[in-house]
DNA sequence: AAAATTATAGTACAAATGTACTAATAATTA
DNA sequence: TAATTATTAGTACATTTGTACTATAATTTT
């Protein structure tokens, strides 16, 4: 890619996260980089090229990992490893979820294709869990919907702790990720067996350390 | 209040929840309602009081109800209660959360009102979880901050489950609301002690039938 | 080196937005 | 009923926005 188009996509990203997709225009950007506007215009006819692109990175990264992934090798390290991934690469496109609704409100297309990720991924976690009970790793469920309820709850959080913590004016310091790396895990230790139970405190201990 | 006043923040509840905060112009909330923009102007001087006024009677409704609590009759079912209203709440005001950030880049008197509910807030739940640990509805914490981050949670998950399912394409069918309540109060599940449980599973029948 | 293509700057423009202003009408008060 | 106040409509205006257009400048190709 063109060397100022990447600079483009950058500077975007990083105003987008900083004040919200609709605060930030495109002289705001064109300003930043110090470029004119019909430099800016040249390398994207519309605005919304800019934030399509910037959306499809996002995903490209994560279903790269997803696609590697042996249905052999499930484990709870995978589960640890695929959070990790999410929660790094949602920092980095934060305000994709943050301003999610104005997004798909004038890019239908990013609206479907989004839905039928998140109904992919969906499938394949239940699928993990599955093996994860089988494994005895997790616990038989014990109430009706117990792991798709499980599920949901990781996806939520996994969106949201970004937009919560600017919401109640905390810094997204390094150790602020981490805490809520572990806020996150923490909501399947209740659903392990023993086994899974020692397991996920080497994990936690070594993503510490 | 006014009549008119009265219909144009409703007017303006009801567009700000269908298409977001920034997809709705002064204008758009005059033509709905068939009045003039400058009747419109009349009433409301500035854009940002409507949405202002919005925000404290969504924070009032929630205050109310956590003034009115004796520390004496901490309860899973009162837990079971602030979560249903807090989730009406929610769901009438949805806008709130879902532009929250865009809300706060215009308004910051909002934003640090909301840092100090959000404190407040903190405080009192985290003194609940204590009470129930005392009464043996909930087990004594097993990890870290267990407490203070299943807090963090609900915290999020109820902020965020309406959003979530927007985004989804998920229509807010009373049958998706009740879905989302039980999705949310499984999450204290694990932490009950035997005696909670039980309760939990009456409070959880009763809401359901 | 000349020609052609790509990249950049600068400007223009129509549309939309929040808000201010004026005039008319409706309601209330004296 | 007359005067006053509150409410509404209509319009105007400055600003901002996305985008289009034109003219240079830089780079690449022939």
């Amino acid at each position: 890619m063109n060397k100022t188009k990447r600079q483009i996509l950058d500077t975007a990203l990083a105003l987008f996260n900083k004040r919200g997709l609709a605060q930030v225009s495109l002289r705001t950007i064109a300003d930043e980089l110090q470029i004119s506007p019909g430099n800016l215009t040249y390398h994207f006819k519309r605005r919304e090229e800019i934030v399509e692109v910037l959306y499809y990175e996002f995903v490209a990264v994560v279903d790269e990992r997803f696609a590697k992934i042996n249905p052999s090798e499930v484990s709870l390290r995978l589960i640890f490893e695929l959070i990790s991934i999410l929660t790094e690469t949602r920092l980095k496109y934060s305000f994709l979820m943050r301003d999610f609704i104005s997004l798909v409100a004038e890019n239908p297309s990013i609206k479907k294709h989004y839905a039928a990720i998140i109904e992919k991924r969906r499938r394949q976690s239940l699928f993990f869990f599955e093996k994860l009970i089988e494994q005895k790793v997790l616990r038989a469920a014990e109430l009706p919907d117990e792991y798709v309820f499980l599920y949901e709850r990781i996806q939520i959080l996994g969106n949201f702790w970004i937009t919560s913590a600017v919401m109640q004016g905390n810094k997204l310091t390094k150790a602020a990720v981490e805490r809520n790396f572990e806020m996150i895990v923490q909501v399947v230790y209740p659903y392990l067996a023993s086994k899974g139970q020692k397991e996920w405190k080497k994990l936690t201990a070594a993503s510490k350390g």
